[in-house]
DNA sequence: AGTCAATGATTAATCGGTTAATCAAAGAGC
DNA sequence: GCTCTTTGATTAACCGATTAATCATTGACT
């Protein structure tokens, strides 16, 4: 069973070495071999008769490449909730994948029987087994993911990652504008008193995110004292009004989350978007919300963001040792909503 | 970079041969290597003290298994539609995988250029790369299937098929019973003439769906007249109110796709269900649309399809050469729904 | 004719394991 | 004391490629 013709096979039809074939197959850069035309030929008719194709583990374990790109998440890839969030990326490694003929490998056994995923499995790497690897997640490892970068190994990783030592390349969507775009439009509206509010600032996303706040506000010179840190024991039935009363007349909210919150408190009070004030959502939703409102918000270019990454490790693939890192950054699609309007009058 | 403890270098640091740690490590039944037990402790305390992974590239060419499972589709795995349908298999693989410790191959290299997806991609067969395959998907190539079965490629296929020769091994939902129960309920409700409706039936599941519905009829001595095929330009506000002239007060509907078609020509008709007939869908919804009624249907157990797959590749791989089939016929959960009612009075 | 370079290909080492064949030493049986 | 079996391990071939080192021809130039 399983695959017949071998290298020699096609050598011995074509009448030379095995090291000929693959030299003519292969047709690295610098080899030291050189093959005249007409061997080249024979030796590509006999590959084609005989249906040759190199066996991937040999020419792996011999150093060469063997078309594989390998997924890691430090979550389920395929997780029941946040579904949403995943699938987009996954659709966009698919296709890039597809286009340059590469097959995707996905690091599930990385999880060990108590739980929380790594590369180093019982101290394997596993990863060797792809020609790089792709990784996304929102709860990686970055010690981890340093180390592997300073091996050299060939990694991105979706989404903006900084590292305790080394650069690691990505593909990334560009929050700080997108952000800084919802500010321009609620000022547009006629907005002056546009707050920020965030959760625990815990990831490069939402750093960006209140950077592009934070620019806009320098910018407009509006002065940045509008951010505010909202934990999950805050009561915003209670805050909201004492905001409106000080002036705001808009919010920005990190995800979908905190908007609904902010919305049910204002249910609450009686109050409704966008006649008492605008709401705006920074990102699509993450979760899958059997209904959510029309937000004003932007989308994540996810799919444009896995497709990249396929094309950064390919960039990856193809320099020498060490080069990179590659980053790329998407712009967000603006999407308007009805939860955004003219600020109300005095 | 990558990885650096080979498997020489325990045998070194353990003062054995490389051949002893690999008996060790792996404990093949039936090896040739004894290993006394203060060796075998030896091996393990230098495995832990390196942190020796065996490189499973370099396993899987001298004929190991690598702990791979390839996953093939004919369509793209991540599709933008039917994301519903194939995104519950996906959980249940990645699982199962997991708790088996394998990692999962998605050969989307398979489609040339020209599109059309094939396992022989320019004769080449990649499926070696993995220790053995499952498919899914529902434009299979069975030719292409009878000869990896034919050649002895350890391979699954989720959903019951039939090949031109030799036998598959696959996981599949009990569609016959499920289809059954609903028959049940809706003669439980008073019906007597429950009308069947399909499009052509291109595949083993309709063929169960059909199955159900025929023993149902039989095992009633209802007759089978009422099984009609509906193509696209069937009109069905002018077949439906035939049909209930005709004494007919319940439908079974291959799929929701038709659901929907009988149930706008009922609205355009101003009819409603239950009150004027009950319809039932054999299956849960395909594709991804956006509001579905509630629907009297059953549950395809894809999770467990999936999950259930991964368990038979396994059995196949444990067992000798050419053992297998091994199948799995799983029950699919009853969903009452609102579509259904008792049988109006005459 | 003799030297040198270019051309065209082969040999052999290597990647990191698995495993059949083999062998040495110790204990059992007579 | 000698053979036979069992235990415990080693050797070496092999999996199917890649690639550095090497070699044999041929033609150009002096």
């Amino acid at each position: 069973m399983r695959q017949k013709i071998r290298i020699s096979d096609v050598a011995k039809a074509a009448g030379v070495s095995a090291a000929t074939v693959s030299a003519v197959v292969n047709n690295p850069p610098g080899s030291q071999i050189r093959v005249g035309a007409a061997t080249r030929q024979r030796i590509w008719d006999a590959v084609h008769a005989l249906g040759y194709v190199p066996n991937p583990v040999a020419r792996s374990l011999a150093g060469g490449k063997n078309h594989i790109i390998g997924i890691f998440t430090y979550e389920p890839i395929f997780p029941l909730e946040y579904h949403n969030f995943y699938y987009p990326f996954l659709i966009g490694l698919e296709e890039e994948a597809q286009a340059r003929g590469y097959d995707l490998l996905l690091f599930t056994s990385a999880t060990p029987p108590g739980g929380g995923r790594s590369v180093y499995r019982q101290g394997a790497n596993r990863l060797s087994l792809a020609d790089g690897v792709i990784f996304l997640g929102l709860n990686e490892n970055k010690e981890e993911l340093a180390t592997l970068v300073e091996e050299g190994y060939p990694i991105v990783f979706i989404g903006r990652r900084e590292l305790p030592r080394g650069e690691i390349s990505y593909t990334a969507a560009d929050y700080v504008q997108a952000t800084a775009e919802i500010y321009s439009h609620l000022t547009g509206l006629g907005h002056r008193q546009i707050a920020y509010l965030h959760t625990s600032i815990t990831n490069e996303s939402k750093v960006d995110r209140m950077q592009g706040y934070l620019r806009s506000t320098a910018a407009s010179h509006a002065g940045s004292g509008l951010a505010w840190r909202i934990d999950s024991q805050v009561a915003l039935a209670e805050r909201l009004p004492q905001w409106l009363a000080q002036g705001v007349t808009a919010f920005m909210v990190e995800d979908d989350d905190l908007g609904m919150r902010l919305l049910s408190a204002s249910d609450a009070l009686g109050l409704t978007t966008p006649q008492d004030f605008s709401l705006a959502v920074l990102g699509d939703p993450l979760g899958l919300r059997e209904e959510t409102p029309a937000w004003t918000t932007f989308r994540i270019p996810r799919r444009a963001m896995g497709a990249g990454a396929v094309a950064l490790l390919l960039q990856l693939l193809d320099n020498p040792e060490g080069s990179g890192p590659y980053r790329q950054t998407i712009v967000c699609e603006f999407a308007p909503g009805t939860t955004t309007g003219p600020a109300p009058s005095r």
